[in-house]
RNA sequence: CGGGGACUGGCUCAAUUGGCUAGAGCGCUCGCUUUGGGAGCGAGAGGUUCCGGGUUCAAGUCCCGGGUCCCCGACCA
């Protein structure tokens, strides 16, 4: 794409009303844009790297055995009383809204009442299981304080995964797959090698530990104890003497750590399929409660996440897998034709380029470069095709390399 | 929800203990010049000073009410 027509330009400064590193290197870059607190929208340069994300995770998901739903937004409110969590002393940050009949509808907080109830019209033998089913789907949740930027919004974009077994083995079973995806996933989105699977409390959603997966940065919000050679960690919240043995963990070899839960998983047992009647009959031909997990990612909170942790002074740092082009070719020459000729051929290689062919300063097309954060800068200057050349560099280190032009796909 | 801070062109900020036509930088438009790390000169556009009341000869500035945003805490997927 051209630089010139992409709607969005690079801010100097950054709002006075962000705080938060992720925030404010995504609004000054023109990835988001923010309407009200804990609520953002996304442009053309963050949808790219949310869409990558999220492809990132679906292939993974289905690598499991998943399923991909869609579900809605607005929700009844009659499939929620079944488990008495429509009462707002249950779950307090939930909007709410009325149809114009006068009814009472819900909008989508979480998906587990609706998914359940769904099931129940296509569930009824032990050989209809195991199914897992996941969505990419707006949350809404009406936070008493939305904070660090897209880490916690009221509107946010989850993939939530839901699994439904037939025995507590077969859950179990599938419970360690996804954990395991879970870390190829982070992996993949580059914050593999400080990302820990972390004993946690589960909230309004179950009792006993449950796990989520904790990104280790001093913008986290969390507290926890890591084993880094183990690769586990427990969150402060359920950090106790008692736990630590269950886990077996050594008191001695963790060490605390500012982190951002940037996952989680946790069993539902039979709570929710029991509330609203989902059941099998077994090779006994009895009635049998499906046994449920619930597995969570935040798109956005995972983008933030990555940010937080791949920048510097200059501006963010994207991972190649997730960054939104794989290229940034700058044009500083005042022959625009050669420059030109490299973008068309670089199509064709079906490479994902954001050309700059803008007429402005050298200097103010690198400091946006920088600040955008594309992983491989390619420069045409007039020095460079001096010797038919172009300059490659990548974001984050200083050196750079005189590539002949015709050799330039093959050395990207 | 408790405590603290803030709100002035698109963005970042000025504006003397209440005083003239609310200024500057960035950004934007036009012209000329310039082009390897946020260039220069000139001309120009752009304002309900968060909203509503009030005090005063006079309010961006003081008072009352409301709103929004940020931070800390509580809460929380």
């Amino acid at each position: 794409m051209k630089q010139s027509q992409l709607f969005t330009k690079v801010l100097k400064q950054a709002p006075k009303d962000e705080v938060a590193t992720n925030a404010r290197l995504l609004t000054r870059a023109g990835f988001i844009h923010k309407v009200m607190a804990g609520v953002y929208e996304y442009l053309p340069l963050g949808l790219m790297v949310l869409k990558k994300i999220e492809q990132i995770i679906r292939e993974e998901m289905n690598a499991i055995g998943g399923q991909e739903v869609l579900m809605t937004t607005l929700q009844d409110k009659e499939v929620w009383g079944k488990t008495n969590r429509w009462d707002d002393k249950l779950v307090d940050n939930w909007f709410k809204t009325k149809l114009a009949n006068g009814s009472d509808v819900g909008i989508a907080n979480t998906h587990e009442e609706p998914l359940t109830f769904l099931l129940t019209h296509y569930v009824s033998s032990y050989k209809d299981l195991p199914i897992y089913i996941y969505q990419f789907q707006t949350k809404f949740r009406n936070e008493l304080r939305a904070k660090s930027g897209i880490l916690r919004g009221r509107e946010f974009l989850m993939k939530d995964l839901y699994s439904f077994s037939k025995t507590q083995k077969e859950f179990r079973e599938f419970y360690e797959l996804c954990a395991g995806a879970y870390l190829k996933i982070f992996e993949r989105v580059g914050l593999g090698d400080r990302t820990f699977r972390t004993a946690a409390a589960g909230g309004s959603f179950t009792t006993g530990l449950t796990d989520e997966f904790q990104t280790v940065t001093d913008s986290g919000e969390d507290v926890i104890y890591v084993d880094e050679k183990k690769k586990l960690a427990i969150n402060k919240e359920v950090y106790t003497e008692e736990n630590l043995k269950k886990l077996g963990l050594d008191k001695t070899k963790l060490k605390e750590k500012k982190a951002i839960e940037v996952g989680n998983i946790f069993p539902l047992g039979t709570k929710y399929s029991q509330a609203l009647g989902l059941t099998v009959k077994d090779e006994t031909g009895r009635e049998q409660p499906v046994i449920m997990g619930s597995y969570g990612i935040g798109l956005g909170r995972l983008m933030g996440a990555v940010v937080e942790v791949s920048h510097d002074e200059q501006g963010m740092i994207w991972p190649k897998a997730i960054a939104p082009f794989d290229i940034h070719l700058i044009n500083i020459s005042k022959n625009q034709t050669p420059a030109d000729k490299i973008y068309k051929a670089l199509l064709e290689t079906n490479t994902q380029v954001l050309y700059d062919e803008r007429e402005v300063s050298a200097g103010s097309k690198f400091a946006d470069s920088d600040l955008i954060g594309i992983p491989t800068r390619v420069l045409v200057s007039d020095k460079t095709l001096q010797s038919d050349s172009v300059e490659t560099k990548q974001r984050g280190s200083d050196k750079t390399k005189l590539v002949k032009i015709k050799d330039l796909s093959e050395s990207l």
